[in-house]
DNA sequence: GTATTGCCTTGACATAGATCAAAGAAAAAG
DNA sequence: CTTTTTCTTTGATCTATGTCAAGGCAATAC
């Protein structure tokens, strides 16, 4: 597939001319990173921004101890390391990728040119950043506001629904990334996962295959409007 | 003090020429509201946003057992309520003023109109949200990966920071109001404070002063390089 | 200016979830 | 294909911080 067919599938440059298209498609620089390979670290300074042509790329803090919180995972068409390219400042957090993956690479200036000429392109950029910003006040709440067992149940809602509603869900990832971006380690994501499935809630076959058996009890989990029963944890 | 003067000062009009200041101006309605009143619900259609001319808003989330987690303080010069506006989702927190507090508010229409036909103001509105990104990406690690001393320690930084490096540091805000920033509890807050106190770390005379004595100390604390000793709490 | 509400602290106690340990299963790597 | 690494689960234990209660003080409100 050629570059700027690519490019035109990106949902950030949606509604552009094929002459902004095709600049773009002059400025971009691919790139190609190994599973585990670092994109970039907390600290570097930013001098453009990337999007997922294919694979995966996770977007994580670390602290001292080497406890890892997640705070995005970003697939295909998506844009991740703008923060610097408008504010300035270096990247807030790490990248790396999940599986083999292609990326775009945008130097800063080019694109910052283009987004001077082109309103719908700023337009888009500004609905991806707000909509960002919507993403992480969730996280927030989650992570202040609920408990383990709620976080994890408004993920298997929102995977639900990712996955055209089913009821029979594909991690897309493992539980230790799970635990990652639900802000818990391993074990604790383990023992809730079988609490949930002996409460009838979930049924979680092995192989990473979790089949959503009683969706009202999961949607107030997900709300902190019940919790599970304390006992033999 | 007139309304184009006082719009000429908000950072994200910065650099534009004073016909655009004018039509800001037109568009701006002002908007006074009390001490502990609301200005927006998380879930209201957000038809435009808001800038400070003076006082102090705090928008924040809400557990169903009535816990707040402040997401931010936003004082004069300070835009909130943006992501609607470009995202079209309804707001995703709610906003409440702390003390009296007037607000120009910047229907959706008008100001997107204006976003379009002047660059200069995208790319100002891109740093903002750029900056409020990063607020979130350290608010995320906070909560997720530091305990609440080192959260309370950070909190002090900032404040030191803000106030001209000074050590006597004027807490601006009340104590429930910070352990709700700090996503924690007042009570568990005081706590901290005392212990920090009779650790040498800092001396928190009454009516919210707080002066740091140790500011290596507090550094590593806010680091997570060290912690509070856990005896006789 | 008095009453009421909210702020702040301290104590006793409860608990969600982290840590440490261990072992089998699955998946990468070579 | 076989070795090594990573994933996943389960148990025992520990701890940071939340909950409940109560009292004094400060600040709004009427």
């Amino acid at each position: 597939m050629d570059r700027i067919k690519q490019i035109a599938y990106i949902p950030l440059f949606h509604g552009l001319s094929q002459e902004y298209l095709q600049d773009l498609s002059t400025i971009a620089i691919e790139q190609v990173v190994k599973r585990g390979e670092g994109i970039f670290s907390e600290g570097d300074e930013g001098k453009g921004f990337y999007v997922v042509i294919s694979g995966r790329v996770k977007i994580f803090k670390l602290s001292l101890e080497g406890k890892e919180q997640i705070l995005h995972i970003f697939g295909q068409g998506e844009p991740f390391g703008e923060v610097p390219v408008f504010a300035g400042t270096p990247f807030p957090a790490n990248a790396e990728a999940l599986e083999k993956t292609r990326l775009f690479y945008f130097p800063r200036e080019a694109f910052v040119d283009l987004i001077r000429k082109t309103p719908s392109l700023a337009l888009n950029m500004l609905a991806v950043l707000s909509h960002r910003l919507h993403q992480f006040t969730a996280l927030v709440e989650d992570l202040s506001l609920k408990e383990v067992p709620g976080r994890l149940a408004a993920y298997l809602f929102y995977l639900s629904y990712k996955q055209k509603g089913n009821d029979d869900l594909a991690l897309e990832i493992t539980k230790v990334q799970l635990a990652s971006l639900l802000g818990t380690i391993p074990e604790t994501l383990s023992r809730i996962l079988s609490k949930m499935t002996k409460e009838g809630i979930i049924s979680a076959d092995t192989h990473g295959r979790i089949r959503i058996v009683d969706r009202e009890t999961l949607g107030k989990l997900a709300q902190g409007e019940i919790r599970l029963s304390q006992s033999n944890f």
